[in-house]
Parts: C-alpha cells; sequence; structure tokens
DNA sequence: CTTTACTGAGAACATCGTTCGCGGTAAAGT
DNA sequence: ACTTTACCGCGAACGATGTTCTCAGTAAAG
C-alpha cells in the first residue's frame, strides 16, 4: 500500500509492543513545528525529534512526508468549529465560514501553501459537506459549488499572504516594488503599488479589505 | 548582494571571459525541463545538465534556487501576447486574458504552483500593466485591481488543477474518492464528487465549465 | 606584461526523504 | 510452556538536493 491515501490505513495491531504515539500526536508535533518554523522546518527529522522519537520511527506511522502534511491540515481543519447545519441564509453561512478560514490561516500561516495539495481527511469532509448544504439554496450545481469553494479557499489563501502580511516579503521584495513603483513605463502599476505599500491609513484596514474583498467574491466585481 | 530579487541585478562584465550563457537560455533550459518532468524534477543539476553546464557555474548568474523559478514564471508570461492597450470593454478584457492565462496553464502546469509565489519579472509587469488598465472602467481601486487580479489567477490555477486535469490525482487519490462518495454520512460530498468524477457527458465540457465560471467569477456566485 | 576581475566547474558539506536491517516485545498458535 | 509470528523503535546508510569553497583559466585594464 505505498500509494494509499493515510486515511485509508488500517491500523489494527494485534501482535508486538504497542504503538507509542497516535497520528494525533504527529500532527500536533508537526503543527507546532510549522507555526513555529515554517513550512520549511517541517521535516521528518524535526518532528520525530518533536516527538522525542527517532527518525525512521515515523514510517511506522505514515509512509510519505505528504502524508505528515495532510495530517497537519485535517488536524487543524477541526479548529473551524462550524454548526453542524447551515443557516439556510446561504450568504451569512459563506461569510462565517470564510472569517473561520481567515482566522484559522492566520493562526497557521502554513495552511495557506499545504490545503490546496492537501488530500481530505475526515474534518475537511465535515467542512466541505457543512459548505455543500450551505450552498444549495443557490441553486449552483454540486461541481459548481465544488469549484466556488476552491475559489474562495484561494482568495483567502492570498489575501493573508498579500495584504495580511506583507512584510514576510523581504527586503529585497520591497526595494524591487519600490524601483517598480519608481517606473514611469507602468504608470498603473506604479499607482497600484504605492497603494498597496502605505498600510491604510485612511480608508480601508486588513478587516475592511477582507470584507469587502469578500463581498465582491460573492456579488461579482461590478456589483 | 544576496537577497536581492534576479531582475535587481547589475549584469555588465568588464573583465574576464564573456559569459557562455544568458538568463533567457537558463530560463528556456529550466522551462523544458519542466514541461518535460514536472516541476519536482527542476533542479540545480538538472538545469544546467541541460544546458550543457556544470552545476555550480548556475551560481553565476542566479543566487537563489527561487531565481530559477522567477525566471521560468516570467519567460513564460511573454506567452500572453496581449494588445499593448486595453479595448475599453473591460469585461472582454477580462475574459480574453483569462483565457490567455489558462492556455499557458495548460501548456505549462507548473505555472499554477510557480507564478503564485515567483517577484515581477518584466513581462509579469507588463501583463499587470495591461489588466489594471482594463479594470480601470470599473471604477474599482488599485487595490482592488491587484486583488481581482489575484483572485482570478487563483481560480485559473486551482481550475486548471482540479477541472482539466483530474487523472494528475493518481491512483490512492482515486480510491479515496470512490470511498468518500460511498459514505452515506456525507451525502452533499457524495453527491459532489460522482458530479465531478464523471467527464461530463452531457451538460458540460472543462470548456463550457471554464467560461462559465468565468461569468461567475465576474458577475458574482448568485448572477 | 603585470594586474585585476571575472569565468566555468569539480569537490565538498549539510540536509533532506527514504530504505534496510537489527534487536526487542507481545500476542497467537501449538 | 515454548515456539512462531507480526509488529515495534530506530541507528545506519543511500541517493539526491541546494549551496559554498576553491582554483585554474581568460581577457580586459593599467
Amino acid at each position: 500500500m505505498q500509494d494509499t491515501v493515510i486515511w485509508d490505513r488500517v491500523r489494527e495491531a494485534r501482535k508486538g509492543p504497542r504503538p507509542a504515539h497516535t497520528l494525533d500526536d504527529i500532527a500536533r508535533a508537526a503543527i507546532s513545528v510549522g507555526d513555529a518554523n515554517g513550512v520549511e522546518a517541517v521535516s521528518i527529522r524535526a518532528v520525530a525529534a518533536q516527538l522525542g522519537a527517532g527518525a525512521a520511527s515515523l514510517y511506522r506511522y505514515i509512509s510519505r512526508k505528504d502524508d505528515l502534511y495532510d495530517l497537519m491540515v485535517d488536524s487543524v481543519a477541526a479548529e473551524y468549529e462550524l454548526p453542524s447545519v447551515p443557516s439556510g441564509e446561504w450568504e451569512a453561512d459563506v461569510v462565517l465560514v470564510a472569517r473561520r478560514i481567515r482566522d484559522v490561516y492566520r493562526r497557521h500561516p502554513w495552511m495557506a501553501e499545504l490545503a490546496p495539495h492537501a488530500s481530505w481527511g475526515p474534518n475537511t469532509q465535515d467542512y466541505m459537506e457543512f459548505f455543500l448544504a450551505a450552498l444549495e439554496p443557490t441553486g449552483l450545481g454540486h461541481v459548481e459549488r465544488i469549484e466556488f469553494i476552491g475559489l474562495m479557499s484561494a482568495w483567502i489563501a492570498t489575501f493573508t499572504q498579500l495584504v495580511q502580511q506583507p512584510a514576510a516579503t523581504g527586503a529585497g521584495r520591497l526595494r524591487h516594488f519600490a524601483s517598480i513603483a519608481a517606473d514611469p513605463a507602468r504608470p498603473q502599476l506604479a499607482q497600484a503599488i504605492v497603494a498597496l505599500m502605505r498600510a491604510d491609513p485612511s480608508s480601508s484596514s486588513p478587516d475592511q479589505l477582507f470584507e469587502r474583498g469578500l463581498h465582491r467574491l460573492i456579488h461579482g466585481i461590478a456589483g
């Protein structure tokens, strides 16, 4: 079973010593490493060390490094804490879900990178089930609803990285932005960067930007 | 200058032998490797080999591996081949740009992964300048327009991976999907997966799905 | 013709994901 | 009771990676 998704693993030990850790333990360890030092620090060895285990031991529980990512994403998906049943007001539900996702992405910045590629674990499935049901009153088909869910997640991910944490772009990036802003050959882009750079003293806090972006996502760019 | 974006590099050799390659050569080599074997195959050594050079030699031209990605993305951004001036019909322009991006992502699947993280090279800047100008008639502010551009790119990326190339998800993933579809605990999700799986015999080809998704992106989910 | 500044690139280093194989342990088979 | 079986943790090793060091070669500047 080398190409099996981790959720299909059947784990029922009959003989030998009982495993020293659970998948939840491993997920927690990986999450704490990711929160503290970023995704790129989430290595097999680092997570194993966090668990107080040897590196090779992890392969008793997972079969690929991607399984680690899957565990992290689905474990954190439990933090959405959505109601079990939609309210019936689909727009309010969409706003609710969006805000929860934003909060979680802010708490765990690596989600923006890992979530799109992750397989669908139980918590993720619960979240999608809720979202699909919430979108039922729109009259959209299932494929369209899935698409919208992906669209909204992708938007929140890029929004989090672009607006919420622009300082993460590094010194060289900032210098490059400045040179673009000073280039008269592309006036629209120059203006846009100037508008992006100043941390919105007047018209728009990040939260306001988020709400308005969300409104545009629902009602369209012209609405 | 270790943290400098590659586009800020000043390259004007005064002494010694002239460089054996150009940044364009390197970009082309990296692109051909990525097209043929996927992003994960784009290694320093592989690109150097494609160039007929030694691995360490690449560091005479780039200073980080990410520079390679930046080169790839911006080089391919030239393929958009947009008009120099928007038509004045912003919606038509948006549709035009979206289709061009989709075509390029289809030709170079790694773009979906690399483009979001890449720095803005000259061709990317040209593309954004056009897009920003095209969106001017909407009355949106510059930040909102940037956001919409990011949103559309993100949507196309996920759409390309989800709808256009679902076979890339691997055997284990497909098996997992099937088990989700057979789980009565989450009926909405089950239906959605069934709808996703069958390659749209009746109502919707990928192209139609794209056009309708694009329409919803512009006019909102309810429109 | 010496100096200088750049070139390409082999060798080496640290780190990574992953596999092999070992000694140990506890339940199943007899 | 004891052998067998199937799992456990994990040190050691392998191959591949990004990056740096170093050095011989080369061509323009002084």
